[in-house]
DNA sequence: CTCACAGTACACCGATCTGTTTCCTAGCGC
DNA sequence: GCGCTAGGAAACAGATCGGTGTACTGTGAG
């Protein structure tokens, strides 16, 4: 059991800068705004951090295993290749219909930092590479014919279907479903 | 034949402005910068547009078109719907492959802006819904079983495909036509 | 020629941005 | 009690932001 302790201000401040940021925009929030929200003095945070930059692209690593765990089951399980990738379809169109849901962090970070040396995009693109290599595991044990090719089809339709969610253009989770089985049996994935 | 007359004012403050937001980011670049790359006082700019979000939507207005041409025939010609709409993803993969590519700039604006009021925001949702269109149209032509969520299904690799592309992960174009040819086949599109 | 107007140049406004510095205080080991 | 340190509050610095106000200038129509 984990003690219910005061966080840290490092902790609260990661909180308070991810919740900000994943809302309003990085750019549309400025370091004031997340140690006010956070409830620790500014001075605290550049001990902490050091740049704005920095705290930006920590509070993504961070919480990023979390935003992961939403659409990836934890557990390695052997449940059937097809079961598990269309399971992860499946929690993200739970997510798209959530309330506060604006997009994907990664990719809404990606899009948003356009200096390609940004600290954050290296965060932002090693979690979506995760992803993609939990597809082409998933593809490789169905089988695929080229399990790297269906792993990236598997990840652009993800990634489409979470800015459709944005635009208000969402899917519906069957229409979405339908799709990806066309996918998995153009290759013949068990 | 149109004179080679030096453009208006108005018209070199649209072009500064939709290359420099689609280059940096809409937050990123201030009016001034704006005014200085279009070589025209900041006066003038205030006088033609009144407000930046002013800006940003109407530049993204007027380029909206051409760059629905990048990828959209002009003519709505009367060749199979199945050959048009695997063209337009052979057109993207092109896109995605130039230089100075940075991703879509009706889903940049999308993902930036927070804000769902915000002028610009309505603007890059008309044009994607004109894509969106397009789609279904092709779609029922082809006698779709269900044309709107072809079409939905298709949009969503198309913006899918984008998302790759500026993260660093495209996929090579055979991979795009197999997957929409699996899209297609599944909805027995002629 | 002259007048009106479109546009320029540029200083300026208040607000906000990232980041630094200073001073103060609460708590804790010794 | 005593000193050390972590952290808070807030002023400050310098830059930049969106947006205005003002005085000037080139040019074309009458």
């Amino acid at each position: 059991m984990s003690q219910a302790t005061t966080p840290t201000p490092r902790q609260r401040l990661i909180d308070a800068a991810a919740g900000l940021f994943y809302q309003q925009g990085i750019g549309a929030v400025g370091v004031d705004l997340v140690s006010k929200a956070a409830g620790v003095s500014k001075r605290t945070l550049y001990m902490e951090f050091g740049s704005k930059d920095q705290l930006v692209a920590q509070s993504l690593d961070e919480k990023g295993a979390g935003i992961l765990g939403i659409y990836l089951p934890e557990g390695d399980d052997d449940a059937p290749p097809r079961e598990q990738i269309l399971a992860v379809f499946g929690r993200l169109s739970e997510w798209t219909a959530a309330e506060g849901y604006r997009g994907c962090p990664f990719i809404n970070t990606i899009t948003e930092l356009s200096d390609p040396g940004h600290p954050a995009r290296r965060v932002a693109r090693e979690y979506k590479l995760r992803l993609l290599a939990y597809f082409e595991r998933q593809a490789a044990r169905g089988s695929a014919a080229d399990p790297q090719r269906l792993a990236r089809q598997l990840l652009a339709f993800f990634d489409g279907a979470i800015v459709q969610a944005v635009m208000g253009t969402a899917l519906d989770p069957a229409a979405i479903q339908a799709a990806i089985e066309a996918l998995l049996d153009a290759q013949a994935l068990r």
